[in-house]
DNA sequence: CAGTGGTATGACGTTAAACGCATAAGTGCG
DNA sequence: CGCACTTATGCGTTTAACGTCATACCACTG
């Protein structure tokens, strides 16, 4: 945990840039925050996105060999949702900084 | 936090995917473990890494401006670390699920 | 077993970013 | 000031991913 700890390994690094690169792409997080709202077939998510059936399918699938969401089989349809709350604990993370530097810049203006 | 709170507006959308895209980089993941063990000149990196000056910089510039690492001149020399253990976090977390997943797989195989 | 609606996938154009090379800009020393 | 050294920045090439269109695959219905 100190400063002398090993480096991760080349291939870790490559997991940790393939997780993150998923979150990297507005298009997929705001599938996974529609989804957060609960499960949801591919229908009602092309009408509150707009994107292309094609388009949801392949990232959904990303989303999903990640694991990060899941599908069910309604019949034909296909419910999807999501599975673990790590993106919600990761973004979490993320707008605390967002807003403690934003803050901090806040301060430096109003300081003067 | 509930499943009926609101959906993040795009532009915190975009924020958040454009932090996880820094981190999307294995190039970049790296510099900040090397970074992570201590406040490190630009030469250095270069020698751990094998990277050109050029990218390194660049590199380091993003994420300076994304307040994950701050740097000091000594002389003509830049001195670099990291601000903040956010990315550490992150890690951890993505880590943790990485290896629960993988765990879960196993199970899959050795109990038949 | 055709036919219909829903989903996944191959092909393809477009775009964004990495990465290196060359070079400009900045910094300290004689 | 010239000069060596360090860092930042145009520029071009290459690669990877997005996003769409067309189409194949799949599940149900009459």
């Amino acid at each position: 945990m100190g400063a002398s700890s090993s480096l991760p390994s080349p291939q870790l690094l490559e997991e940790f840039s393939q997780f993150f690169r998923l979150l990297s792409e507005p298009a997929r997080l705001q599938l996974l925050c529609h989804l957060k709202q609960g499960p949801t077939d591919v229908a009602t998510l092309i009408e509150l996105t707009g994107f292309s059936q094609s388009h949801i399918s392949r990232q959904l699938g990303q989303l999903q060999r990640a694991g990060l969401v899941r599908c069910e089989r309604d019949g034909a349809r296909t419910i999807w949702q999501t599975e673990g709350d790590l993106v919600d604990e990761l973004c979490q993370l993320v707008q605390g900084r967002l807003r403690r530097r934003l803050e901090a810049q806040l301060q430096q203006l109003t300081s003067v």
